[in-house]
DNA sequence: CTGAAAGCGCTTACAG
DNA sequence: CTGAAAGCGCTTACAG
């Protein structure tokens, strides 16, 4: 703990100014100057001297101050349907580092994913004076983004993209597919997808991929065996309880587009009395932590949530300054566990069994 | 979207008096009394004009300039091990919620549960000159909080409590207690502990708790039957191996001090072929919404995550404003679910068998 | 009831 | 190389 001397008031530059004899505005030009020579903002003795004072007093500017005069508050405001979705938690992660590798402050706030809450909340945001804007909960057809654009604010996308607007996402189309190759090879013919909140193009894209790739590799695909779901353990079981409910076949694999519907689904599957991994295949995206670690532990894609955080910040501060930038979308990559490595062979035989 | 015209520059006090053709004082005057009628601050009728202008031109006052002049920033700074852990970020959407009640922002950092992070983290806050700190990651023999005490930055903790500072936690020794009174009447008497970091009083008291109540009861609790833990998946199911590796009877109960853990310890057990819920019983703690949901439902302490972040922020507010505080312990109730349902002669049969 | 001034802490041309 | 001034947008006694 530097000697900040906090207690009531903070050192300011008058106050080094004052104890060196100097004036102010030389005390801030040395302090703003990178160079260690300080070249047109002070002698090298003076720029010494204030920089020993600067140290030994603690100086740290007040940045109220600094934002009034600049017009910018190195403030970045991110937006995320909840933090307690650990997928959205661990990109934050990510914006946090790469925020405060270029000194820039965020704040964060839940939009529980809801329409209104998004605009109340961008507003908070922008009332705090935020340089710029991440969003991390952008609902197919928002007009939020385009509002945005209109006041020439300045923000990227992550998690979920939108076309036409910058941003940080996994490869969810190719993750998608990844599943039908892994699904169709071990034997699968006849699947099912529990594909998320039909707003979030996470779950359209890993659905769309994976439907076209099964297309590809002679598949069929129902229309019925794709179901709409919440994102979370709930809204998975739910998915999978309807899934058993239906008439006709049940399916030897089911896609679930992330591990908490994946998870939600297990319950309902188990509870039916049905062996995940022996009976049916189950698989999951995002390899969260969780995946590897489940009693039966699930295949999953794995997205690169830390770096999807981390380039969405890059990507906005170039938007901030004045850049076109490209979106990004990060690689995906399959881990193949116990939950589907059983394969279509297997789960016949248990579905017979059971 | 409000007309705040945010485009380049925003609406100013100095812009409305102008287009009134009145002082900026009395501009500003007018907004912050909160009484209809302005007593005091202008006539009635100016008063409307002004309120009627503001509303029309979208002004929000600049945060930045108020807290220059006022040396306030309505700024709050959140500490915790990380967002990623759904517990704490359950507390931090309460904290969220209460601190935008009485308008005040939150910057939120993850420290990963380390000293150096955690200075660094808090500089940071100061630096931007939050009004007070809210700190969820304390451990025990810190010297943090004495340093921030010197240095006269109101704080509170949440989540972990620490003797002689105030904080906002989970009654965590009562939620011990009640796990103990659980298995034993459920016809338990060998059981083990994994308990968490040992830096942790979420940890400690749940433990300590459980281990006050157990022996009330006339229970034995060998020190080697707690084994200190990491509070993820993967440190619980590193504990629960470690306890099936051991020489002696293997316990017909286990307690983890948290969701996570148990949930690691309970696929270890199930590597072992063991099921959770015949063979042994496992239960948990803070009852996060996975809990309900796995496949074997977990017994779990339910924690009211959302309301101890509310409280803190309550409670910091009171800080803030010079007042002593009391620490408060919310109440803890035990959710009986599968996991823990056979009881112990289930489990003891179970283990025959196997 | 309203105006005018001072000042919060900083930055940035502009002189000299 | 260094000083002096202006000003970012606001609040708050102080006059009148």
């Amino acid at each position: 703990m530097d000697s900040a001397g906090r207690g009531r008031a903070a050192v300011t530059l008058k106050d080094l100014a004052a104890e060196l004899g100097i004036h102010v505005s030389t005390v801030s030009r040395v302090l703003h100057s990178d160079t260690d020579v300080a070249r047109g903002a002070a002698s090298k003795e003076t720029a010494r001297k204030v920089r020993d004072l600067a140290k030994l007093r603690g100086y740290s500017p007040d940045p109220q101050a600094t934002s009034l005069r600049t017009r910018r508050t190195r403030a970045i405001g991110v937006i995320v349907p909840r933090l307690s979705d650990i997928v959205l938690a661990t990109m934050y992660e990510g914006v946090e580092e790469a925020a405060a590798e270029s000194n820039h402050s965020t704040f964060v706030m839940n939009s529980h994913d809801d329409l209104d809450e998004q605009r109340r909340k961008a507003e908070i945001m922008l009332a705090r004076r935020v340089d710029g804007l991440i969003l991390g909960d952008v609902h197919a057809g928002s007009s939020l983004v385009d509002d945005l654009v209109k006041r020439h604010v300045p923000f990227v996308l992550m998690n979920r993209r939108y076309p036409g607007f910058p941003s940080s996402t996994c490869d969810d189309t190719a993750g998608g597919r990844l599943v039908a190759d892994h699904l169709w090879s071990t034997g699968h013919r006849s699947v099912a997808i529990i594909a998320g909140e039909t707003y979030a193009s996470t779950g359209v894209d890993r659905t769309a991929g994976f439907v076209e790739r099964w297309h590809e590799l002679g598949g069929e695909m129902p229309g019925d065996r794709i179901l709409p779901s919440r994102f979370d353990t709930e809204g998975g079981r739910q998915a999978g309880e309807e899934l058993l409910r239906r008439a006709g076949e049940t399916p030897t694999a089911v896609f679930a587009v992330n591990d908490f519907a994946a998870i939600g689904a297990m319950g309902a599957f188990r509870a039916a009395g049905l062996v995940v991994g022996q009976d049916l295949a189950v698989v999951g995206f995002n390899d969260t932590s969780l995946a590897a670690q489940l009693p039966i532990p699930l295949t999953s894609v794995r997205s690169p949530m830390l770096e999807i955080g981390r380039s969405a910040v890059g990507m906005l501060r170039r938007v901030m300054a004045g850049e076109e930038v490209a979106s990004i979308r990060h690689p995906a990559e399959l881990f193949v566990r116990e939950s589907s490595e059983a394969g279509a062979v297997g789960a016949r035989r248990g579905l017979r069994a059971g």
